[in-house]
DNA sequence: AAAGATTCCAACCGCTGACGA
DNA sequence: GTCGTCAGCGGTTGGAATCTT
């Protein structure tokens, strides 16, 4: 396969976009939606071709985008979210809101690989540099590979996904190196559906990151047990933030470092809210105020370069009209604060079918959620604990699984969300069908 | 101050899978 | 079943920014 079809069209830019051409393809998507990317360029006046507008606006004009040099708190995340997921950037990027895998991909190769080596481990297997160097890995290199996911993850063993057998046995047996015990984590949902959370991955690291996902610690709840990856991720950095428990990472077979004193109480408590928020967003109807979401006064002035300097005059002219709409639509950015681009289980288009369809609403049809915000919002707001429990362990059965049907979501939603009233059909047919081939029902 | 080296990261490239005709 | 289109992903590149000498 070549070029995208769209580059070899005559007079295409390539290179830096230039703030006129930013505010172009801003405007237009806030306004319209991308719709087909390859249209977009035609629409925005740009000349570029759909995939570098998609880019553009992936990685630098989406507006929740959190810009600006990555906490300590975010870069520990990754080095455990790549222990665990290889270079699936994409899928380590959806665990930190905010964060584009390009960016998160850069971060890794120009910053975090250092820092691991200058700790003694081998950034790709994450074991002990010097465990590495003597071969003890070299016949089992850490795989980057695509059929990794669909061995290590989570199966639902009784609704495989269509087009898909499922990889493994009910009780697949996770077996955990250097680990006294295997452990096998299933969930039942109302109708007796068993999911096996699993991971059969050869990497050693991080396996607290994993097992405290299923942890009967002392949580509230069973959340904690069964909270959506993305979201557990943060009670896993709560661990880590412990002082009184100095576990050290990659405790299991790799050289130890200590990470406390890379955490402040301080830096998690600014760190945890996030999650809180979006999570209460989307479970509970809570509706964080617009002071704890992006706004656009943060998104101007954290943001690009071009918001600093050129564009501002446009952009405030823009603004008159713009940020009516974007600022009015108050759940744009509340629900956004983590959904952006991310598989978020906050989603609830995404969230509320699952659940719904198979213990409250089965005679509902998915196109009704979907053409239909408002009766996903009201479904919502009937939550019960067990019900998110439940939720939550669907959610989680999916979310790596079919990460990059996931992100079609982020589209969905965002044109719902960007135009959730004007045009309650925006879910076209072509992504419903999408939707059933991730979920495996309608 | 200038030149070269290094770092960083936005953007591009190529591949894959899903989907529709 | 085949082909074309599209979105998404991960790897790579090139140039701007920064650092070092």
């Amino acid at each position: 396969m070549g070029r995208h079809s769209c580059c070899y069209k005559q007079k295409l830019r390539k290179g830096l976009w230039s703030p006129e051409e930013d505010e172009k393809l801003l405007r237009h998507i806030t306004k319209y939606g991308h719709g087909c990317w390859s249209s977009v360029p035609k629409q925005a006046g740009l000349q570029r071709c759909g995939k570098s507008c998609r880019l553009r606006w992936i990685n630098y004009l989406r507006p929740d985008l959190k810009r600006g040099t990555f906490s300590q708190e975010e870069e520990n995340l990754i080095i455990e979210l790549h222990a665990v997921l290889g270079n699936r950037w994409s899928q380590i990027a959806a665990q930190l809101p905010g964060r584009t895998d390009n960016e998160i991909k850069s971060l890794w190769n120009s910053c975090l690989k250092k820092k691991l080596r200058q700790r003694g481990i081998d950034p790709v297997t994450h074991k002990p540099l010097s465990e590495v160097e003597h071969g003890e890995d070299k016949s089992q290199p850490r795989t980057n590979s695509k059929d990794m996911a669909s061995s290590e993850l989570n199966i639902n063993t009784n609704n495989p996904k269509p087009g898909t057998s499922p990889v493994t046995p009910r009780g697949y047996q996770l077996e955990m190196e250097g680990s006294p015990t295997s452990k096998t984590v299933n969930s039942s949902d109302n109708n007796g559906n068993t999911t096996t959370n699993l991971m059969a991955s050869t990497t050693t690291a991080s396996k607290g990151f994993f097992l405290d996902k299923f942890s009967t610690n002392s949580q509230p709840s069973d959340l904690v047990g069964h909270l959506p990856v993305h979201q557990l991720n943060y009670a896993s950095n709560a661990r880590l933030s412990s002082t009184s428990n100095p576990t050290p990472w990659f405790t299991q077979t790799t050289q130890a470092f200590d990470i406390n004193s890379e955490f402040s109480s301080a830096a998690m408590s600014s760190f945890l809210p996030p999650l809180t928020a979006s999570f209460l967003s989307a479970s509970m109807g809570y509706k964080p105020s617009v002071a704890d979401s992006p706004s656009m006064a943060s998104f101007t002035a954290n943001g690009s370069r071009y918001w600093e300097t050129g564009a501002s005059a446009n952009n405030n002219s823009n603004s008159s009209s713009n940020s009516t709409e974007l600022q009015s639509n108050s759940s744009f950015y509340d629900n956004n604060s983590s959904s952006w681009g991310l598989p978020d289980c906050s989603t609830p288009e995404k969230e509320a079918p699952l659940h719904l369809m198979e213990s409250q609403a089965e005679d509902i049809k998915w196109s009704e959620y979907l053409n239909n915000p408002l009766l996903m919002a009201a479904a919502l707001q009937n939550q019960t604990p067990q019900s998110l429990y439940n939720m939550d362990i669907k959610s989680e059965t999916h979310f790596l699984t079919n990460n990059s049907s996931n992100s079609m979501w982020t589209h969905n939603q965002q044109q719902q969300q960007q135009e959730p009233l004007q045009n309650p059909n925006m879910c076209a047919a072509k992504d419903i069908h999408r939707l059933t081939a991730a979920y495996g029902h309608v």
